[in-house]
DNA sequence: TCCTTGATGTCAGTAACTGACATCGCTTCT
DNA sequence: AGAAGCGATGTCAGTTACTGACATCAAGGA
């Protein structure tokens, strides 16, 4: 018999997501969370680096599945175009877990501590995206300037995604997000408006 | 003869500012910069919200000069030019406090925490902008798109200014920024690539 | 059998933040 | 002028996130 049950960091996550969505971020205190999960508050702070973390711990798992994708694009492929490649090459990941991600986002966006480290976590994970283009030789501004550029993207299929009642695929919004890019940036003339006629100088 | 010091704030600020540099963000404690600056703790949590947002107290101005010039931009330009008029507008007044923006941005990158900060401020600006793109009709989804896409503009352009050893204008890094934002996004056959050959399929 | 290892517990301490209430020059009203 | 009240600050006690040091004790190998 062991001597302690398993899955402690799963347990830990799971007891945090329920007391969060039970009673907010701020009224949880680490000791809860770690007394549900029957641990010591000292535990849950050697599993996680702070209170925060503990929605965070899958987020490396992500970018390796992001910067292996663009690392086996074909060198001659445009880094935006490797980036959107390797969204959607993440993309399968995301979507088996889509009722856990909606769960997740729902908390995350109720509290701005948790917007914060959701958006270091993205700016880190930017900076890995450029740290590759520049390995396939693109130069130091414009690769960290695509990678904010395509985490955009990413950001707004993600939402597309998370709010779609018709609940299609991550990598359907991918597509249609890329494809409202690509009107807005393609050159000062146009100019989305929705309801109003296209207008040209 | 007044009662107590004036500009009570610029105090707390100077003083933060000071002991950051010094000994760092996490070995200075609010009282520590609270006393410098002629005051007590519980003070310096009247004046701002938690520690990190002293350096953030002029946060709301930048968004106000933004918002302000992209709804003065003319209706038929595009969404993403207003935003990058915007910008040049907003220049002058990063431009004039120069000295001080490298200062603060050092400290801001040298710890994580800070840097959280910074970026859901972005965040937040970043919806300020949408919501002036949807006001002028745009819809809902690529007004969060191009926001997003203007913001990433933006934080290229700082820091390239920052980071200019000659000095040039913000404005100028802009301009650059934009041109550099233009070439990647022309089409899937351009790929930025700084020494290699351009190749196409 | 003994020893090491590793996940956990215990405990004391620091520092960020909060709420309640006190202070006391200055302003305003009468 | 005197009273009344305001408002920026101080005082104090309390909560909670987080950390370092050390203890525990089953499992597994020498």
């Amino acid at each position: 018999m062991a001597r302690w049950k398993p899955n402690a960091e799963q347990r830990l996550l799971a007891a945090a997501m329920a007391l969060f969505q039970e009673h907010g971020y701020d009224r949880t205190t680490v000791e809860a969370i770690a007394s549900r999960a029957g641990l010591t508050e000292r535990t849950f702070f050697r599993y996680f680096k702070d209170k925060r973390e503990v929605l965070f711990a899958g987020s490396g798992r992500l970018e390796a599945l992001i910067t292996d994708a663009i690392g086996a694009a074909p060198a001659a492929m445009a880094p935006l175009d490797a980036f959107v490649a390797a969204l959607q090459a993440a993309a399968p990941a995301l979507e088996e877990r889509r009722a856990f991600a909606r769960q997740r986002h729902a908390i995350l966006m109720a509290h701005p501590q948790l917007r914060e480290r959701e958006l270091i976590k993205l700016a880190t994970l930017a900076a890995a995206v450029a740290a590759c283009f520049r390995e396939r030789g693109v130069a130091e501004r414009p690769a960290g300037l695509i990678a904010e550029t395509g985490i955009a993207i990413f950001k707004s299929a993600f939402e597309r995604w998370i709010d779609d009642s018709a609940d299609q695929d991550l990598s359907h919004h991918i597509l249609a997000t890329v494809s409202d890019f690509r009107q807005v940036t393609v050159g000062s003339d146009s100019d989305m408006t929705s309801s109003k006629p296209r207008r040209r100088k």
